[in-house]
DNA sequence: TATTCACTGGGCAAAGTGACCAGTGGATGC
DNA sequence: GCATCCACTGGTCACTTTGCCCAGTGAATA
């Protein structure tokens, strides 16, 4: 989907100030109330803005140490495995990649040795042939989408 | 910070229905309007509740395909590399993690043959000495906090 | 030329918001 | 035992925003 110069403004003041309404936003814009409201239904309807979910800090919560673990899967047990880190809270993304039937997962843990017992759950399945671990120390540039979503509206001016 | 089940109740209600109201959701859970604005409040004060920013997809922006790099800096020059990743757009994330020297970075791209041209970007920058790209083919588990925050208000009963 | 579409600017009732208030019950400290 | 603090309740208030409607305009398209 495309997304011009007004969407393009429209999420970046969406991302900066969350809170706002779609009449302080018209405001802000220059344009009509309704011209926000249906550009927003548009985004919306087409899936660009998934929703406005609270984001909530893991470390506020308890659990301040982030990792990654690249898993090895066995040929064929992939379906299991991928179930069976669903039920885990402390697997907070998973993905599968290219490369050797790999898959990439997101962990948090309330310490470091904490960390040991959610890994342990992790690989505590048939089908995980090796997982190796690595430690988030700094998060330098945390989860971000504004500079895309400039960019992709600068090129459908 | 502690979480409490309440808490636990507030996040969960708006992270399945985001737009609701503070009206709406003490008639939800069966509490006074002033307790929810109060826990709110509270939850945001203390960074539990980052923010509400509207959820981008990539991919209904125009790109569809997500990639890991794993980075390997050489010593010293972890700074300037940082900023530079800082500026690329495609860059949504980037780590410092244990290991020898690493970061890891979530990279996206218009395609696969595009993504080429992000990493050569990537890794246009003195500094880098080696950099491998997993390229993510499914999702199984999407970016999620609910289990987390569950467990964390069940363990403050 | 006729049609379609996005946007404007306006008006309406309904609902939600932020801000208050007094009262209640439980826990804490003296 | 008693006073104090605190979170919660349930209510009020003025104000703002929302969702929904409308007719009119200008640009692009058939």
């Amino acid at each position: 989907m495309a997304i011009d110069h007004l969407d393009g403004r429209i999420i970046v003041l969406l991302a900066r100030e969350p809170r706002i309404g779609v009449l302080e936003m018209s405001r802000r814009l220059g344009v009509a109330r309704g011209t926000v409201q249906a550009r927003m239904d548009r985004l919306q309807a087409n899936g660009v803005i998934r929703g406005f979910g609270p984001e909530v800090d893991p470390a506020a919560l308890g659990y301040p140490v982030t990792a990654f673990a690249t898993l090895q899967i066995r040929q064929g047990q992939g379906a299991g495995v991928r179930a069976h880190l669903a039920t885990v809270p402390e697997v907070l993304e998973l993905h599968t990649t290219t490369g050797t039937g790999d898959m990439l997962c997101r962990l948090v843990a309330r310490s470091n040795a904490d960390l040991q017992r959610v890994i342990d759950r992790v690989v505590g399945i048939e089908g995980i042939v090796r997982a190796s671990t690595a430690i988030v120390m700094e998060n330098p540039v945390p989860l971000r989408i504004i500079p895309l979503v400039e960019q992709a509206a600068e090129e459908e001016e």
